[in-house]
DNA sequence: GTCTATACCAGGATAGAC
DNA sequence: GTCTATCCTGGTATAGAC
């Protein structure tokens, strides 16, 4: 299989409908004609850039953690105060969530990675891993800061404010309310204040 | 269909399966001969008993509710300080986890509800109303009492605190660590005492 | 209430022509 | 790279006998 950096265009827009479809409705969910049918062309196409449903899943969340990490040093960029980062991270999720309450990839892969290959269990692993890490720096350069209160160590924050935000996602799609991470993101910041 | 409260031994063995494959690998990953190989039976006697999936997966959500507004009842009479009661919650959670790190029926539901059919989506939406409710009760509870900070209403904080639970289980089935709610409640609960 | 048998369709995947 | 055609499997569901 090919590395998602050098994937061709056609590649590149099977990738985007799959993971639209993964979002909306899970690995079993979807099939390879459902993506057909949005990028307009057959199904044994698809077939052709991404032989089985274990490739193009390993490779989707590969390109959605890389992405991500692009994310992640964008906001470092942006924003030098810690908080401003925890919100901007917050605020990576709403907007996933605002179009049409979609899921986090790697949040409804993980709920469902009781019936996923190893290949895409693993790069959901990945994901998560790559994220509480660097949650888990921005929490201590907060505590470091005085901004945030020292009563529990950083991992356990950064673990607390990211299982937070996946399931306000879940919450928000399993009631049809419209309460997304945004807002949970915000009681969680004001209590963790110091 | 029949409620649930009048159910043959047999439909409560049936859902009882369904259930802990709904947990392992959600709606579009189990299927009726899956059900019958777990109770003994074959797959038109599932059919007999539930003639749709979408009948057994709305029978099983009522279900999952009522026993859960059980606990509820029974955590209030177990406990009376707000804080005992919402450690106490937080351990149905980590019950239910610590089983194979089975996600709760409606985390996983919720997540799927895109590819639910409507009765059971609405029987999902349903459950969080609930326990929201009953959350949002304690937390008021444990701000009149002064145990819990007052800088964020009482909705707010059962929102986050169940999207936290909900959350803490697909983290912690997405990566294999042991990591789950009952950790990131205890997180969630130093942050905002008072 | 459970079974065998079966209809029916959809999903994943491949062969081979263009 | 895309297509048509096809295979195989498994999933939902029903008919009808015991």
């Amino acid at each position: 299989m090919k590395h998602f950096l050098e994937m061709s265009p056609m590649a590149e827009r099977i990738l985007d409908a799959a993971q639209g479809l993964i979002q909306q409705q899970g690995y079993n969910g979807f099939s390879y004609d459902d993506v057909a049918k949005l990028v307009g062309i057959k199904k044994p196409s698809i077939h052709h850039h991404f032989p089985k449903k274990e490739d193009l899943v390993a490779v989707l969340v590969q390109r959605y953690t890389h992405s991500f990490r692009g994310e992640l040093l964008n906001m470092e960029g942006r924003h030098a105060s810690p908080m401003d980062r925890l919100a901007a991270y917050a605020a990576v999720f709403e907007q996933t969530f605002n179009r049409d309450r979609r899921l986090c990839v790697c949040g409804m892969l993980g709920a469902e990675s009781g019936s996923l290959p190893d290949s895409a269990a693993d790069e959901v692993a990945s994901f998560f891993k790559v994220n509480l890490d660097w949650l888990t720096q921005i929490m201590g350069d907060a505590q470091n800061a005085g901004l945030i209160k020292k009563n529990c160590d950083a991992e356990s924050l950064a673990q607390a404010y990211l299982s937070a935000l996946e399931g306000a996602m879940v919450l928000g799609r399993g009631m049809r309310t419209v309460q997304g991470p945004a807002d949970i993101a915000r009681t969680f910041l004001s209590t963790v204040s110091a």
